[in-house]
DNA sequence: TAAGATTTTGCGAATGATTTGCATAAGGAG
DNA sequence: CTCCTTATGCAAATCATTCGCAAAATCTTA
């Protein structure tokens, strides 16, 4: 398991994302062309090693991010943009759940579905 | 638009599940054989119109499922299987965000990753 | 209840994101 | 430097999901 430059170029576009984006807009982030694959591959190693998530919602847009920054999205069902939000107290529950149903939990998502104030805008002209 | 049996079977399979399910387990569940492309339309048709939702985390298994049911999930990253929990404060955080984002909001789902009890003891073997 | 209009369905083929096989290149250990 | 392991690029394969089209089902209204 080697940590290599791509891998480490692709977690830090995460990491400098303001919000969950996908494979090719990390691609389009990377200045070194990088293959498709390659890209897929270093998400799919560090998902597995735990320094990013991916979840999709609805539409099958797969969204990658780091989920120290980002666990608190706010989806727009219009456009398919995502927001970002910081307030959450889920960490409160997770130890109940914890205990309550002995699953040791990793990490969480919250999500909203709705809306965006943009898209809201432009239905009302 | 309109509400034919098939589409009707799809959503009361929804609402019997006990935890969300994917389109093939969907399949699986309703008695008349179903080709699988009116299958993923009727849950097209149930999404847009917000009797459903659907969602996928990490590996690209989408489920299914009926938001007022479950929107609490506990799902295993070893063996791909969502439990469900019913606690929730998302309410609460719901009317705050409305206003403080302007985002209409229509649902939410609260997501926990990690390891389920079943795998946790089959790995201490 | 028949005729016409509209929507849904099944089937097969297409799509698009993601994965894989394989030969080559790069990195690490001694 | 040499050997061994792992990562990469490329092209081809995969898999869930979607689409086009003709046939079937449903709704309208006369």
């Amino acid at each position: 398991m080697r940590f290599t430059e791509n891998r480490k170029n692709v977690l830090n576009v995460l990491k400098n994302a303001k919000r969950p984006i996908t494979a090719e807009e990390i691609d389009a982030e990377i200045t070194k062309e990088l293959d498709l694959s390659t890209i897929y591959r270093a998400l799919n190693f560090l998902e597995e090693n735990q320094f990013i998530s991916s979840a999709s919602f609805g539409k099958n847009i797969r969204f990658f991010f780091c989920e120290d920054k980002f666990n608190h999205f706010l989806y727009c069902e219009k456009c398919s943009k995502i927001e970002v939000f910081n307030d959450c107290f889920a960490q409160k529950l997770k130890k109940k759940l914890n205990k309550q149903y002995n699953f040791q939990i990793e990490s969480h998502i919250l999500y909203f579905r709705g809306i965006c104030n943009a898209c809201k805008q432009e239905e009302e002209l």
